[in-house]
Order: C-alpha cells, then structure tokens, then sequence
DNA sequence: TTAATTTCGGATAAATTTGTCCGAAATAAA
DNA sequence: TTTATTTCGGACAAATTTATCCGAAATTAA
C-alpha cells in the first residue's frame, strides 16, 4: 500500500506531532528511536518533509524537528503520503495503465474507485491533532 | 497498492480468462503482446500462477495457457493478488508494524480497517467470468 | 525417429528502493 | 571566538524488485 520510506514518514510525521502538542521539538535520534527506524535513512525523509513545509527543521545544538501547534489541524496524513511516494495512489490506475480513464477504463476500474475515493476521504480527513492526542493518551502505538 | 509484478499477473490471468471463454488457449508471446508486458518476466509470473493452480500451462506445440471454462466463476483477483504479492494487503498493518493488532493498533488502524476490509470484500467477490465478459464486449481494455 | 514448438528452471543482470557514511553548514552556549 | 551539537547534502553500498538469457524438458507432428 505504502512504501517503506511512505510508513517511516508517516510514524515521523506522527511522533512530531505528538510532542508538538506537548510544546516539544525532538531530534533526528529520539525520532528514530521513537518509530523504530535507521537514523541515517529516517534523516532524508525528513528533509523532503522539511523542504515540503510539513514539518520544521532547526539546526544546531537543541536543534530538531517541529510542527507549529497551531499547524497541527491542517496537516493531513494524504499530504505526507502525497510528498514521499506521490499521488499515484490517489488518482492512478490499479492495473498500472498510465492514467486512470474512464472513458477506455481497465477491467478493475469499476470496482476500484471506490475503494480508491474512499482511500482519499479517509488520507485527507485525518489530521495531526486528533492522531497526536490518540498518541498522547497511549490509545495507539508507533511501535511494538 | 500492487506490485507491478501482481499487475502483470492480474492482466495475464484476465487475458487468459478473456481467451477462455471462447473456448482458446493462448501462448506466452500473445500474453505479453495483449498486456503489454516484458515477455520472459511474464513467463515467471504465469509459472507461479500455474503453481498455485489458478492458471493450466500445457507445454508443446499447440501449448499455452488456459483456465477450464467451468473455473472462471471461482477463480477471483483476491487469488490472484495472494498467489504474488502475499496476503499483507489483505490482513497487514498500515505502517508496517509487525502485524495489525486490535489491542495495540496504530494511529491509522481504525481508520484503515473499513478500506482493507472493502478492499477485501472487493477482490474477493470479483470472479474472472464477469471480467471476461467485459473484456469480451470491449467495455474495458488490459492495455492501452 | 526426427524436427519444431512451447513452457520450465536456473543463472545472471539491470533498475529501483532502502540504507550508510562522512564532511559541510548552521547555531547555541561557554 | 571557540567548541559542541545538530541537521544538510552528496557519494556510496546493500537489498529487493524487475527483467533477460539460455539450455533442458515436454509435447506435437511430420
Ligand atoms: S483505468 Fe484502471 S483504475 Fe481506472
Ligand atoms: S495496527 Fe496498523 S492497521 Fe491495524
């Protein structure tokens, strides 16, 4: 469903969020630690999320990562799946044909649609905030 | 969503399912020519497929591919999917935790759960003879 | 029996994804 | 200013997925 890279972002994304709803800026190695992850590779992950503007990042001692507070309700699940492996999910062809189209449409198109709406309502419906409060309160887990 | 290996296979079986029901048998070269697909790639993936007895290979002059006509009902993409890709789609965690667990889920699994489960219900009730049927009529097409 | 055709199966190679390493740049604090 | 800390960015490496090649095996037909 999503890549490697995609879920690692996601968990990223996520545990930020989680500590910007406590005030806190977390490192390159907390966040690591926290999702489970290779620092180095978690490092270029979230550097595309930083130039993309989903997260913040400061250099230098008490340096880290960050989300505004304030962002929190407006950041969406869909556009970190959307920076890292694109938009091919939402809107490409389950057969892999170049587009999805419906006027020659491939043989699963009919019942893949809907699944695929459904894939974009959900992605794009689910924001930071009500994520990082489930985290907070230990309702859901990053790792196990 | 699927490898581009399981679009191959996917393809491959809807061809061979189209061919059926006229009653032909098809080769690996026709294969690949209607799903617009690397020929010797192919010939892999279709090996699997006859492994798991979704497909009938027949080596030999006048040899191909075919699938028993009285089969085409039973026979669903779920399978398919399942025989190459595995079955995480269908039971895996959205994040990649080790497995989707009810009593520790992930931020996204009460989310994720109605869509793997659609998803489930989709490729599961999606039987070759009505894709066959499509293709057959020109509704849908398996390249472009 | 021989020849031609077609899939099978193993080795290999290319491409992409995933992951590492390390010096540079920025910044905070001593 | 100097030092320590932290992210940045580029090169490189490993692992996985995708793809090719070719001889072997099976089968049909001459
Ligand atoms: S054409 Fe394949 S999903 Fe729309
Ligand atoms: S625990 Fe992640 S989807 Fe169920």
């Amino acid at each position: 469903m999503f890549s490697k890279t995609c879920t690692y972002g996601i968990k990223a994304t996520l545990f930020i969020a989680q500590k910007a709803q406590l005030d806190e800026r977390v490192s390159l190695k907390e966040i690591a630690t926290a999702i489970d992850s290779p620092v180095a590779f978690t490092a270029k992950i979230l550097q595309v999320l930083a130039k993309e503007h989903i997260i913040n990042s400061i250099k230098g001692p008490k340096g880290g990562f960050e989300i505004a507070k304030a962002q929190l309700p407006n950041i969406t699940i869909k556009q970190v799946v959307k920076a890292i492996d694109g938009d091919s999910l939402f809107n490409g062809c389950a057969l892999g044909l170049q587009e999805c189209n419906e006027k020659a449409p491939c043989p699963m198109h009919d019942n893949f649609v809907s699944i695929r709406d459904q894939l974009n309502e959900t992605l794009a419906s689910s924001n930071l905030l009500q994520v990082a409060a489930d985290l907070n309160q230990g309702r859901t887990v990053l790792k196990r």
